[in-house]
RNA sequence: GCCCUCAUCGUCUAGAGGCCUAGGACGCCGCCCUUUCAAGGCGGUAGCACGGGUUCGAAUCCCGUUGGGGGCACCA
């Protein structure tokens, strides 16, 4: 084996989309190459490492097919906090690193400016080691450092740009530019695919690898997603949380088909392909380095087609977190005693060419299992003319006089009943669907009324007719 | 301000000098189908940021401009 690539995410309480397609890229760069995916959760304090978002992290990985046993660890940065310390002891001993007591703002007043970085004023007072001082790095006064980066070729930055930063903080402790070169060495990284907005950060991390004698991974800097005004995702105004996508009912296949094609795209004029497809042609090396749009409504398109492609019965399974409620997910609107799966079982199929997101089956499906339908306004102010009160209760007894309740049958009746007043079956059932499921639209009436049986059918439409 | 980086329809992209009269998808618009709404079918709208080169020939290569993005902590 000779790749390991390691993805790295915060323990943060929530899973990003961007983090999604890094893990994903990752995740698939690491099989085309026999190699091993790492998983390292990425923070020096301890403390911050809360297990319950680490599961949360592990989950959202399931989730998208990520499956644990398909990689290894999470392994935790705060576990080699020893080497990162004797690493930096190295450095200091090669008179590769100094120790400093400028604080923040004895730094900016010299500079003038709070951009200008570090200037140096401690590198060659021979300060030890001692209580407020912190360990900054002697980056190399002249010279390029050129990083090999599969997807921008080789950026190159002049290192007396580069300034002198911390590597120990005052109280001893590693930051997390130097424990991420010790996590890589120890765990022999080979490659480090992440976020374009770590490429600033390479040049120093680069010059670690070879101040401690190893040779620098390969990176590939992907583009950042960005939101409709093209700026970097962010937790406070945009949606990014995995979960509320997948709490929503986007499945994941159709939530990863469409994060890989952020900056890529399959061969052929085709984006709603097999994982398998994407697997075997992607290509990190063909990913597009300019920032991607993350758009909703192209995912839910994509949503609307993978849910289409469901067999029925995988539908049916697919929607019961809605119908019954988890820990994340609304319990609906009914009782739980009224839900009647074998009903449910013939209406979705009429559902799955309605909905885009498996959470809008509840509203298509909730006046079977409702005592009273939830009646819209809007709909009922727009179906119930002067007139519905005579076709409802023309149309009551048209049904009433059925002796087979079945949807043909039910549809032949109610279009003599418009027939009869010069109506077209697209002005009659308005109002009988509104008095049935409390909306305008929804599923095709006649099936539904079949399913809802004679009794609470003719209930409800006497009801609206008495109503009126 | 400094460093880095990016640039094809509104959006995601195809495009590696002639195959481009620039292709697909989402969106939007129209028509068909139709018991509402969808789905489905058909059609349409819309783009190589700008200016210079190089070349017989440039969306593709080079330079510049403009515009966008990222970073500039004893956060990660």
């Amino acid at each position: 084996m000779t790749v390991r690539v390691r993805f790295a995410p915060s323990p943060t309480g929530y899973f990003h989309v961007g983090g999604a397609r890094s893990a994903l890229q990752n995740w698939i760069f690491a099989r085309q190459h026999d190699g091993a995916f790492v998983l390292r959760i990425e923070d020096t304090d301890a403390a911050r490492n809360r297990p319950e978002w680490i599961e949360g992290i592990l989950s959202a990985l399931d989730w998208i097919g990520i499956a644990r046993g398909t990689y290894e660890g999470p392994y935790f940065q705060t576990a080699y906090t020893d080497k990162q310390q004797q690493a930096a002891e190295r450095l200091y001993a090669a008179g590769r690193a100094y120790y400093c007591d400028c604080t923040r703002e004895q730094v900016q007043a010299r500079t003038g400016s709070q951009y200008a970085g570090y200037d140096g004023h401690c590198r060659d007072r021979g300060l030890g080691p001692g209580v407020g001082r912190a360990l900054r790095f002697r980056t190399p006064d002249e010279g390029q450092t050129r990083v090999v980066d599969l997807i921008r070729g080789e950026p190159t930055f002049d290192n007396d740009k580069i300034e002198d930063f911390v590597i120990l903080r005052s109280d001893g402790s590693p930051v997390f530019l130097l424990a991420n070169v010790v996590d890589d060495i120890t765990m022999g990284i080979t490659h480090v695919i992440r976020a374009e907005e770590h490429l600033p950060n390479t040049p120093k991390q680069q010059l670690l690898f070879v101040a401690l004698d190893h040779r620098p991974p390969i990176w590939a800097h992907v583009p950042v997603v960005v939101n409709a005004k093209r700026q970097k995702l962010s937790k406070r105004r945009d949606r990014v949380a995995l979960e509320s996508f997948r709490d929503e009912g986007y499945l994941a296949d159709a939530m990863r088909n469409y994060l890989m094609l952020l900056g890529w795209a399959p061969s052929g004029d085709r984006e709603i392909v097999p994982w398998s497809v994407i697997e075997t042609e992607f290509r990190l090396e063909a990913v597009n380095p300019s920032p991607a749009f993350f758009d909703e409504k192209k995912l839910r398109a994509f949503n609307g087609d993978y849910i289409r492609a469901l067999a029925p019965e995988a539908f049916v399974d697919a929607c019961q977190p809605w119908l019954t409620g988890t820990d994340t997910i609304a319990p609906p609107p009914w009782a739980p005693g009224d839900f009647d799966p074998r009903v449910f079982a013939a209406a979705a199929p009429l559902a799955q060419t309605r909905i885009s997101v498996l959470s809008e089956i509840v509203d298509y499906v909730d006046f079977f299992f409702l005592s009273e339908p939830r009646i819209d306004e809007a709909s009922r102010a727009k179906a119930m003319r002067d007139d519905a009160g005579d076709l409802l209760r023309a149309t009551h007894d048209a049904f009433a006089a059925q002796s087979r309740w079945h949807a043909d049958a039910l549809r032949a009746a109610l279009e003599e009943v418009g027939a009869q007043r010069d109506l077209k079956l697209g002005k009659t059932q308005a109002p009988v669907r509104v008095a049935v499921t409390g909306r305008g639209v929804g599923l095709p009436l006649f099936e539904s009324i079949e399913l809802l049986g004679r009794q609470r059918t003719l209930e409800r439409v006497r009801r609206a007719a008495d109503a009126m």
